[in-house]
DNA sequence: ATTATCCACAACCATATGGTTGTGGATAAT
DNA sequence: ATTATCCACAACCATATGGTTGTGGATAAT
């Protein structure tokens, strides 16, 4: 088990089913079963699932009796948010920086080439 | 190995080192052995690392003789960044969204108790 | 020509993941 | 009181993950 908390978020979002969980409960919380009820997995599967993502704080659950109702947590999800919006300005002005990049290799390597003092 | 192209970008950023790595190439792009040096591990778990990420296309890569040019791809993290910013009207202006839920909840439950019609 | 360096491939290991079936405790319905 | 339903725990399995050591092909340095 991960106890990084980005890393527990990452590894949560990382299986389809459970995202798909995720967007479900956008329409407002809901049982095990009727979360496990669009999958042709078992229940017991769907319960995992659900072990993962409270594990990873992206829902919550509350008891009742025999059911045990699932909610969204969007807490988490804006962690995820704000850490790739940390990136922002790598993508934006600039969908061609690989070959900038790439260019920059190049560079670097005929630097190493012509330099001859190689005495680190 | 994942197919799903969220799920194998989402599995590869669920490591820390991995994102450490993802943190380095944004001063630039590095060799392998340059993104090697800072952790304990071994340069081949690097390596596999990096096969993880090129895998995700979180980075791109470039040969060059014996040394093998790592740069990052902004791209990826931009689809991360997108997938969580639609979940942004669930976080934004109800920080206590969840006790309105949990409280939801238990009206359902007390719907479903008046309810005496069990006729499916 | 010889030696050193960069890096990935292979085989291995322990643990995690994503699924299964079997089961049973609580609770609700009859 | 009896039966049905909701859900999770256990044990199991195949595969993935995150690491190791051993190694060797290319390339660069001497």
């Amino acid at each position: 088990m991960v106890v990084d908390n980005l890393s527990s978020t990452f590894a949560a979002l990382s299986d389809p089913t459970r995202r798909s969980i995720v967007d479900r409960l956008t329409r407002g919380p809901a049982t095990v079963n009727e979360l496990a009820a669009p999958f042709s997995i078992s229940q017991q599967a769907i319960s995992k699932h659900l072990a993962y993502l409270a594990n990873a704080h992206l829902i919550e659950r509350q008891r009742d009796g025999r059911q045990n109702f699932c909610a969204l947590n969007p807490g988490a999800i804006r962690e995820v948010a704000e850490w790739a919006d940390g990136y922002r300005r790598f993508w934006e002005k600039s969908f061609q920086r690989l070959d900038v990049l790439l260019e920059e290799m190049k560079t670097r390597k005929q630097r190493k080439r012509t330099k001859k003092e190689r005495h680190r």
